[in-house]
RNA sequence: GGGCUCGUAGUGAAGAGGCCUAUCACGCCUCCCUGUCACGGAGGAGAUCGCCGGUUCGAAUCCGGUCGGGCCCGCCA
């Protein structure tokens, strides 16, 4: 029966086995502790029987080993319990040493990030790196929990479809059996079709972007939330989104304080109520502050997403912040012009970044045709003629976003790149490991 | 795609015309060490200084090209 390493401590006086891979190894003449490392952790094993030594010698860490030993309490140990007079078996001897060392933290500078993706697959074995996707792994949870709770049924929509969903983004063009196919860049249409069906929807799942950026907050392979709800106002989704991001954080910061401690994660500071500024609003404040001049620009540019975000957190005390009233040309075919000209719809910015666009959508069957055809789209094209149809059929007044999982991750944990928050990132240099 | 920057042992860094037969730390190998936890100590191996060409008596160091990173901008989420 295996015994886990943080659950040694309930097993005191009795003998206990574990397996897990060797982690580190320090001799100390006469007596050797080694770190065994397993899914909940690391033990702590004291050997002091040479022969049982001499069986790690040439071995590197990585070493897959089995442990027999007496559970003994001690205050010295980490985690205040260890195994003693161990007997250890061998399972799967390692001799290559590792490209990486995998016991301490490894370096996330920018500069240094190419090793650290290169080296991935043992990279990821160190706990802190491991912990990072702990922790993407129960954001996650907590969506899919919150959304549930709400009343939504987690779809999966096609990733290789027969046009662009939305415009504006590059799309993966491919071969499909002699047809022309591209990698779906968002389940935008699907989402919608689906209100049709279940009223609230949401996916999560991998969105493809073919755009040449090279920056810090892009990737070709994105993973995104996506949440489509039916007989609402656009407030509702505001609403809703900020009680999800809201809920969602705070049990994060709740549930995983120490592990944050650990990864020097910033304090988190959000209210239940986000404060929302229009994007007018947002450029004549900046311009007033900074004195640069940005009238130029329709949408915010990098430098105002993070000046915004500063100025909400002091003065609203939240870090995330809405920016409402997007300009009309940001609007998509499928989004509903508001009263005022600009679009029914807003942005989430959290810590200095985009999270999510928060657009209320054209439900109104002629409308969406008509914008459609001003953007060039032909509503009869294959791509898009299935879409239409929901439409002909009944499609209540909807709302819904698209949410940055990566993103989302990277900075709720403070990190800097968003690659550091995804196992393999893709970007348009990489593609391997 | 544009601008600016950086490529030195497995990893992270220092060296900015001759002091370089290239330095340090971690890792690795050998030995010593019975409470370590980034253990400590002694010794050792490991680098054609990204690649190609040029300038120079002499290039890791200067120049040109090339390949590969990074950051910012644009595009976008």
């Amino acid at each position: 029966m295996r015994t886990l390493s943080d659950e040694v401590k309930k097993h005191i006086g009795k003998t206990v086995h574990v397996e897990g891979w060797l982690h580190k190894k320090r001799l100390l003449g006469g007596l050797t502790f080694i770190n065994v490392r397993d899914r909940h952790g690391i033990v702590q094993v004291v050997i002091d029987d040479k022969d049982e030594v001499e069986k790690l010698r040439g071995l590197q860490i990585g070493t897959v080993l089995a442990v027999e030993g007496t559970a003994v309490e001690e205050p010295r140990a980490p985690g205040g319990a260890e195994l003693h007079d161990a007997k250890l078996e061998v399972l799967v001897p390692v001799t290559e040493e590792p490209p990486v060392e995998i016991d301490k933290p490894l370096s996330h500078k920018p500069e240094n990030l190419d090793t650290l993706f290169d080296h991935r697959v043992l990279g990821l074995r160190n706990l802190q790196e491991a912990t990072i996707f702990k922790i993407r792994s129960d954001l996650l949870r907590y969506i899919r929990e919150f959304l549930y709770g709400h009343d939504f049924v987690e779809i999966n929509t096609p990733k290789i479809v027969a046009g662009a969903a939305e415009g504006g983004a590059e799309v993966f063009k491919l071969d499909y059996f002699g047809k022309e196919a591209t990698l779906a860049q968002s389940p935008q249409l699907y989402k919608q079709i689906m209100v049709g069906v279940f009223e609230r929807v949401f996916e999560i799942g991998p969105a493809f972007r073919a755009e040449l950026s090279a920056t810090t907050r892009h990737v070709s392979e994105v993973t995104m939330l996506d949440v489509e709800m039916g007989f609402i106002e656009h407030d509702d989704i505001l609403k809703l989104l900020q009680e999800l991001v809201y809920d969602v954080l705070t049990r994060l910061y709740k549930e995983h304080a120490e592990d944050l401690k650990k990864l020097r994660a910033p304090e988190l500071m959000l209210k239940p109520e986000f404060p929302r500024y229009s994007m007018k609003q947002i450029h004549e404040m900046y311009q007033k502050e900074t004195g640069k001049d940005i009238s130029q620009e329709t949408d915010l540019t990098p430098e105002e997403e993070r000046w915004i975000c500063e100025y909400a957190k002091k003065h609203d005390g939240s870090e995330a912040v809405f920016a409402t009233n997007l300009p009309k040309s940001k609007m998509k075919f499928y989004h509903m012009e508001g009263e005022d000209g600009s679009a029914r719809s807003a942005d989430l910015l959290f810590r200095g970044i985009e999270i999510s666009t928060v657009p209320q959508r054209e439900h109104r069957h002629e409308n969406l045709v008509a914008q459609m055809k001003a953007a060039g789209i032909d509503p009869d094209s294959p791509g898009f003629a299935p879409y239409v149809t929901a439409f002909r059929h009944g499609l209540p007044p909807h709302a819904g976003f698209g949410f940055g999982i990566d993103r989302l991750t990277e900075k709720a944990i403070g990190l800097n790149n968003v690659k550091e928050a995804i196992l393999f990132p893709r970007d348009i240099n990489r593609l391997a490991p």
